[in-house]
DNA sequence: TCTGTCCCTTTGTCCGACAAAGTTAGAGCC
DNA sequence: GGCTCTAACTTTGTCGGACAAAGGGACAGA
C-alpha cells in the first residue's frame, strides 16, 4: 500500500540554472523590458551572491536562448529573441533529425500557402513595396543563383511578414532555412529555373496587389512544384537533409 | 582605387564561442554520433587547450541548444535535440512579442488542419491505438480542467506525430504550447466544454481509421471554432498572449 | 553472487589574478 | 566655454588553482 506523499521533490538545481531562471523570470514577466541593462558580471555576482563563474554560466544560457545579449561595448541588456536565430536551431534539430525533402516540401506547401493567403488579406502598401524591391533585385541576379537562391528566401520571408502573423512567420522559417540551400542547386541545374522563379514571384506581387485569393494560392503551389521537379531532376524527395547544409544554417546565424 | 584584399577577416570569436563551436561541427557533421560520449570537462581541457572555466561556458551554449546533454552521472553526451525544449523557446519569444490570440488561432487552423490530412492519409496502427488510449484517458477525466487540458494538448501532438511529417510536428508545437493554457479555462468556464472536446477527439480518430480526409478537416475546424467560441467568452481575439503563460511553458520545459 | 567500504574521478562552485578593450574623467588647448 | 587627448578606472574574457559533494569502480567479506 503505497504511503501519502509527504514531500514534494525538492529543488536541486545547480547554481547557474538559477541564476538563468530568476533573470529570465524578470524578462518574461516584462519587470526588465527588452532594451533594459541587466548590469554588469560583478553586480550580479552582488546580487546573487555566488561566484563570478557561476554568473557567467548562467548568463550563457539566456544568451543562446536570445533572451539576453551584449551590445557594443559587451554590457548585458535584454532583447526580444530574434526568430531566426532561434529558429536556425530548429533547422538544425531537423536535420540530425534526418527529416527527408518530402516533409520538408509537404509542409512547405501548407505554409506557404497560408503565408500567401494571409499576405493577399492584409499585405500594406509597405510590405508590397518590399515585396517590389526584392522582385527588382532578383531581376538583376537572375543568371547568379546564388545570389537568386539568396532573393528568393528573402521573398518569402517578405510573403510570411506581409501575413501580419508571426506564428506564422515564425513557424515557417526552420523548414524555410533547409529549403534555401537547394534552390541554389536547381537555379544552377536547370535552364529555365531563374526565369520562372522570378516570374513566379512577379505573379505573387500582382495577386496581392488585386486581393486575388485564387491567384496568389495558384501560384504558390505552382512555384513550390517548380521546385519540387527541379529538385527531383537532382536526388529523391526521400533523401533525408544532407548534414552538408547546416554550413549554411552556421553562417547564417552567425551573421 | 582600392587595393586588391590580402587578408580575410580574422575570427575573433571568443574562445568558450570556438570551443561551442567545434563540438558542434562534430556533431552535426555526424562524426559524433547522438549517444556518443563527449568526454569529461578535463579531457576538453587537454584537446582544446583552454581553462576549464571556458570549457564550462562553451558546454552551456550546446546544453541549452540541446545538442548535449548530461547523463545521470552528468558526464557529457551528445544528443538529438527533443523538440519541446526547443519550441519552448520559441512560445517564449510568442510571448515576449506579444502575438495576439487572432494570430495563434489562425496559424494554427492552417497547422492542425494539415496534421489531419496527414495523419487521416498514414496513420498506422500504433499511431491510431495510442490516439485511442488518449482518448480513453480523455474520458476519464473529463470532469477535471487540468487534466483534460493537458490530455488535449497531447491529442495533438499524437495527431501530428501520426502525419509522419517532423516538419509539421515542430510547426506547430509553439503555437500548440500557447494554446494548451486557454483550454483548461475554457473547459472550466463552458459547461458543455469538456464533453464537446471529448466528441470531437472521437470523431477525429473514427475519421483517421476510416481515411476520411472530409471529416478530418471538418472536425478539426469545428474543434477549434469550438476554442474559438469558448475563448471569445473570456477575452478579446486581439488581446495578446499573456505573460502569464510563461509560467506554464517553464514549468513543462524543466520536465 | 551479493553487499558494504574505500578510493579515485568528475562536477559544481569558489577564490584570486591579469591582459585587453571599453568608459570616464580630467588636463590641456583652441 | 567648448573641444580633444590622455590617464585612470571598469568590465570582460581567460587563466590557474582549490575544495566539497556525488558517482563509479575495485576489492574484501558474507
Amino acid at each position: 500500500m503505497p504511503v501519502a506523499p509527504l514531500f514534494r521533490p525538492i529543488d536541486v538545481a545547480p547554481a547557474y540554472q538559477k541564476v538563468a531562471d530568476a533573470i529570465e523570470r524578470e524578462i518574461v514577466n516584462g519587470r526588465i523590458k527588452p532594451g533594459d541593462p541587466i548590469g554588469t558580471e560583478h553586480d550580479l555576482v552582488r546580487q546573487f551572491g555566488v561566484n563570478r563563474s557561476t554568473i557567467r554560466e548562467g548568463i550563457r544560457v539566456l544568451e543562446e536562448g536570445g533572451l539576453i545579449s551584449r551590445d557594443s561595448s559587451r554590457r548585458l541588456h535584454a532583447c526580444l529573441p530574434r526568430y531566426s536565430k532561434l529558429t536556425s536551431r530548429l533547422s538544425r534539430a531537423l536535420v540530425l533529425h534526418e527529416v527527408t525533402f518530402r516533409e520538408l516540401y509537404e509542409a512547405s506547401m501548407t505554409l506557404e500557402v497560408a503565408s500567401i493567403e494571409g499576405a493577399v488579406e492584409r499585405a500594406t502598401e509597405g510590405n508590397i513595396a518590399e515585396l517590389t524591391e526584392n522582385l527588382t533585385r532578383s531581376e538583376a541576379v537572375v543568371g547568379d543563383p546564388a545570389a537568386l537562391a539568396e532573393c528568393d528566401a528573402e521573398f518569402h520571408v517578405l510573403v510570411a511578414k506581409a501575413s501580419q502573423n508571426r506564428v506564422l512567420q515564425l513557424a515557417r522559417e526552420p523548414a524555410a532555412q533547409l529549403f534555401y540551400p537547394t534552390t541554389e542547386m536547381i537555379v544552377t541545374g536547370v535552364a529555365e529555373g531563374g526565369p520562372r522563379l522570378v516570374a513566379a514571384h512577379r505573379h505573387l506581387i500582382d495577386a496581392i496587389r488585386r486581393r486575388d485569393r485564387e491567384a496568389g494560392v495558384l501560384w504558390t503551389r505552382r512555384h513550390l512544384q517548380d521546385w519540387r521537379r527541379g529538385f527531383e531532376k537532382i536526388a529523391s524527395l526521400d533523401r533525408s537533409v544532407e548534414h552538408m547544409y547546416m554550413e549554411h544554417a552556421q553562417a547564417a546565424r552567425r551573421r
